[in-house]
DNA sequence: TAGTGGTCTAGACCACTCC
DNA sequence: GAGTGGTCTAGACCACTAG
């Protein structure tokens, strides 16, 4: 009975180290791996197994299988193909339009009572430094989205070299972190006073409220709370039983 | 140069056969399935390339295999695994609380104006008569949702013999129509005069509002416009790189 | 205990694509 | 043209589970 969970199959086994491998970083995104049958001889499986391995992976996107220039560990994802919570900025200029983005805060301290709520930070991260950042996202110079975010440092120590008045913070973290996890949760809100101002909305206008917390091996790299204008935005998801492989 | 898409692989050909099978109703839920080497020979295929067909079929929720028992055609997916826009009787089931479903309209005629707007229906059915209904999903005795819907009579005749001020329509569709595919558009609205009354919010209250697109077979079989108020509902999604398999 | 799916192998041929 | 992944096969052993 050991602890960790046992995985007996060698596919199995294969796919779960090499997934660890990439997730951890050892193996950055564009490295160029070997090819099936060297890889299936160093892990002692035929060509078979590996090719299976190999396809799972691929199909879960963390790498890029061409014939001839063969087996790339994959670019960082730039959005679930699932659900269009893109990169914002990539969601403006696919409207057409210019976007900027305009830093309010960006504070290294522990989050207040009412920042830790609305950010749904776990308990233990009540007093802990944080990087805490605020910000609007602008659709050709209106506001198009307001922006609440916490960055554990310990995590990311790398985004303070960075000059968020000019990177976004999102695309700095897609960027850095590739093949991390998010969930999301969706809900409608009335806008009050200051976040009013901001969007520049009548106050109680309906607004919809996305909060993604995004971890990565079991730590929490980042809790952003995004706060768009309802008529001005929506969700679209697609749901089939044939997810395209 | 054939007009269709050519398929070209026996596992791509096979799988795509016996999907269409599934959702075109000709091979229905429950139905046991001859096991894999005599499916392999009545395709004229390897007994691997059988398992590579059954195995991805399965992973899509096509089909449950188990050892010994066989393969037998899956139930009706109750809702997607990705996102949790479910069953609103089991959401608040889920909740541990008591659940009613109370219809306020049920007329087969061509929708209005902005009813058509509101469902997003195609131009073509602008004065085709469906059948237009209107409810409240309640929660302990409080509006929980409120649902406006469209069903396409052409695709689901029998559901003009359902008693439908006992039985709710998004459930019966579920049951009827398994393998459907659906799309989801998410909002936050403002609630206005009437609906804020029946879901007893004060005029202006931020809600999400779900439309919820559901076809079959390149025939679209329901739209749905569910209405809930901001606070009580919120939308959860799942991103990973991971999908479980 | 017998029947089913789950996995694995060694070898083969083909298709695509970069050089 | 050469090298890579994509696919397929025939056969084998194993693991689980219903009867």
């Amino acid at each position: 009975m050991s602890e960790t969970k046992p995985v007996e199959t060698h596919h199995a086994r294969i796919t779960e180290d090499m997934r660890q491998r990439i997730l951890s970083g050892q193996w950055e995104p564009g490295r160029q791996l070997p090819k099936e049958t060297d890889l299936a001889e160093s892990y002692g499986v035929s060509r078979m197994t590996m090719n299976k391995v190999l396809a799972q992976l691929s199909r879960e996107g963390f790498m890029v299988r061409r014939r001839r220039s063969g087996t790339v560990v994959a670019q960082p994802r730039v959005q679930s193909a699932v659900m269009a919570i893109n990169d914002i900025a990539q969601e403006v200029a696919a409207l057409g339009q210019s976007y900027e983005w305009h830093l309010f805060k960006a504070q290294q301290r522990p989050l207040s009572e009412s920042e830790h709520r609305l950010l749904d930070l776990g308990g233990e991260w009540r007093d802990k430094d944080v990087l805490f950042l605020t910000g609007m996202h602008a659709a050709r110079g209106e506001p198009f989205c307001y922006e609440m975010r916490a960055v554990n440092i310990a995590v990311v120590p790398e985004i303070l070299t960075v000059d968020l008045k000019t990177t976004v913070p999102g695309q700095w973290l897609l960027k850095s972190m590739p093949f991390s996890r998010a969930s999301h949760r969706i809900r409608a809100v009335n806008c009050l006073g200051r976040e009013a101002k901001l969007l520049e909305l009548p106050v109680g206008a309906a607004c919809l409220e996305v909060l993604r917390k995004t971890s990565i091996e079991q730590n929490w790299v980042t809790h952003v709370r995004l706060l768009y204008p309802g008529e001005a935005h929506q969700l679209v998801a697609e749901f089939t039983p044939q997810p395209k492989l």
